[in-house]
DNA sequence: ATCGGCCATGCTAACGTCAACATCGGCGGG
DNA sequence: CCCGCCGATGTTGACGTTAGCATGGCCGAT
């Protein structure tokens, strides 16, 4: 492999000085035209590209953004990075990833991406009390999505999805139709999301003045759900609102397996609108998380941040879908 | 922000020179213990870590591996990414991700990979074509996933999943419960993994002695394998091979509308061992395929690649994991 | 005509690291 | 006792880029 083009040739060609040369590629005002289309030309008859690293060296600034998560194979997450790794493609930034190994170790992470020089961090937060203990290394942007709104400001943003507003609008729709109690199958005690949602079905649950029952528990998967069912499953329970979709899916199951059709004698609700929803069996009625939108906006607040403009906190609609997996009562 | 601290700092505090300190770093065999010990000491109190842009920069190598994937959302490669994630991180090497545009975005995305610098590359390989005829710059290393062997060699490397053993497993096995025919619900034609599965299906079929009927196809989503349930369902069908779990859970909720159970009426087998597998109604009998390994050996490859190294091509076995979801035909 | 100011462009140095070569001291063999 | 070698460490420069300042030409105002 030959030795790369660099600015010196393109100039060199170019009949100009390499500084030239940079305003081009930086699109600085202080060039003539003629110079500029000059420049340009010879930058593509030589196929240059700049060298990332360099400038990185130069400047102190990488042009990439980083995504920390705890697994990137869940359902959501994967469907968050997907969102985010566009919007900060469309930016012209890179985007790396990194797993936790364990739970406590976002600080690491964090030095870790401190380390590679990435401009600005989105963390997805799954346990809080590990994102909020973290040590953020100086000069690192982060934006952490799904956390409470507390440690915003400086250089951490937040941005969050509506679950609260989501959930309530699950419960409420379940009321509507009659049910005269609604369970919940919450996720883990740690996660945020878990908690909004839950707060959102006793939200509901108030403005109906129905006490709320005490909620089962899962940890996201199918297979707690399934479990949560099969060992506690309230005797009168005619209404369902899972915290997910997954467990949801777990929960149908479970009731099948004891006899319960859904939707005529139990409906359920899911939370998230994954792909494979409508293909359940019934199909889920759900609320559909905007993760597009979650991560469009995440990239930009980093990258506001990153630019030195404010960061702030968002709040994304969320949005009940009805499928075929809720119906009222039956009399009787 | 303050100045990070430089190799030069952590020199002045040793009271060595700066080679010194870059000896030490890259463990070098040239230094005295008792000098390294201080330079280490000095490291430590100074908090000094080396500056990735700059020994880019330097040695021309990034320490970056890429990912190109189509999509980063669907389960499967969300599941490779993780692993891919993890293997790199384990070697000390940074991930970015990319993911394409248009189908036809392959070889500019390679451009954007060669740009960055990224040591090299794991392609999810989707679509056979597109990725057969992009253009690899100069200097990239390459590890197709699941693509035709035909290309490896030189600086592209293959792996794969044994898909065509995992769907000849599957079918046998269907066959071996007393089915007569199996039908198979095939992936879209472009894909590699799904021509292998199918391929796999006609092998069993033919060791059997059994003709094999015209292949349903889906395009790896549940929706489409409920449709094409839907739409031309074999009449006399007891068994089903699905090339993937989705499909096969759009097509087990098109068969209990069609009021066949499953397994009583129809077997039917999945792919992929999704995590959610185990929940469907009835819990389905799937092949799995070692993600984990898979990404371990891409990562393998490709760093073995890069350090000059020969590529080869790997297969990955794949296993059966029998569930619920089939049974002998009924004696009729 | 003179001068200040502005515009386009060039020159120099520096970002942090490492490869290549230089230096220095000690030790064993002749 | 001198030479040559080796092992430990230092010096220099370059990777490709951009910030900051310098230069020189032109124009309008005085």
């Amino acid at each position: 492999m030959q030795r790369r083009v660099s600015m010196a040739d393109v100039a060199a060609r170019a009949g100009v000085s390499g500084q030239t040369v940079s305003r081009v590629v930086n699109s600085s005002p202080r060039v003539d035209a003629a110079t500029r289309q000059r420049v340009e030309r010879a930058m593509a008859e030589l196929g240059y590209r700049p060298h990332r690293a360099a400038r990185a060296l130069r400047t102190g600034r990488t042009q990439t953004l980083g995504l920390l998560a705890t697994t990137l194979a869940s359902v959501g997450n994967s469907r968050m990075l997907q969102a985010v790794a566009e919007a900060a493609a469309s930016r012209g930034y890179a985007l790396t990833v990194l797993t936790l190994g364990g739970p406590d170790g976002v600080s690491a992470a964090l030095a870790q991406f401190g380390e590679q020089g990435v401009d600005g961090v989105v963390v997805l937060n799954e346990a809080t009390a590990a994102t909020e203990s973290a040590t953020i290394p100086t000069g690192l942007h982060l934006v952490v999505v799904d956390a409470p709104p507390g440690r915003a400001g400086g250089s951490v943003g937040i941005v969050q999805s509506d679950h609260r507003g989501g959930a309530r609008a699950a419960t409420t729709h379940l009321l509507a139709l009659g049910h005269a109690a609604v369970h919940h199958l919450a996720g883990p005690a740690s996660s945020f999301a878990a908690a909004e949602r839950e707060a959102g079905w006793r939200d509901a649950l108030a403005d109906a003045g129905v006490a709320a029952p005490v909620p089962l528990r899962g940890d996201w998967s199918a297979a707690s759900g399934h479990r949560a069912i099969v060992e506690r499953m309230p005797d009168a329970i005619t209404a369902l609102f899972a915290a997910n979709d997954q467990m949801a899916l777990g929960a149908m199951r479970a009731l099948a397996e004891a006899g319960r059709r859904v939707p005529e004698d139990v409906s359920v609700v899911g939370f998230d609108d994954v792909a494979d929803a409508a293909d359940y069996r019934p199909p889920l009625t759900t609320v559909r998380q905007d993760f597009d939108e979650l991560g469009e906006r995440a990239v930009h607040a980093l990258i506001a941040g990153i630019e030195g403009e404010s960061t702030s906190v968002g709040l994304v609609p969320t949005r009940l879908v009805e499928r075929a997996s809720t119906m009222p009562p039956r009399r009787g």
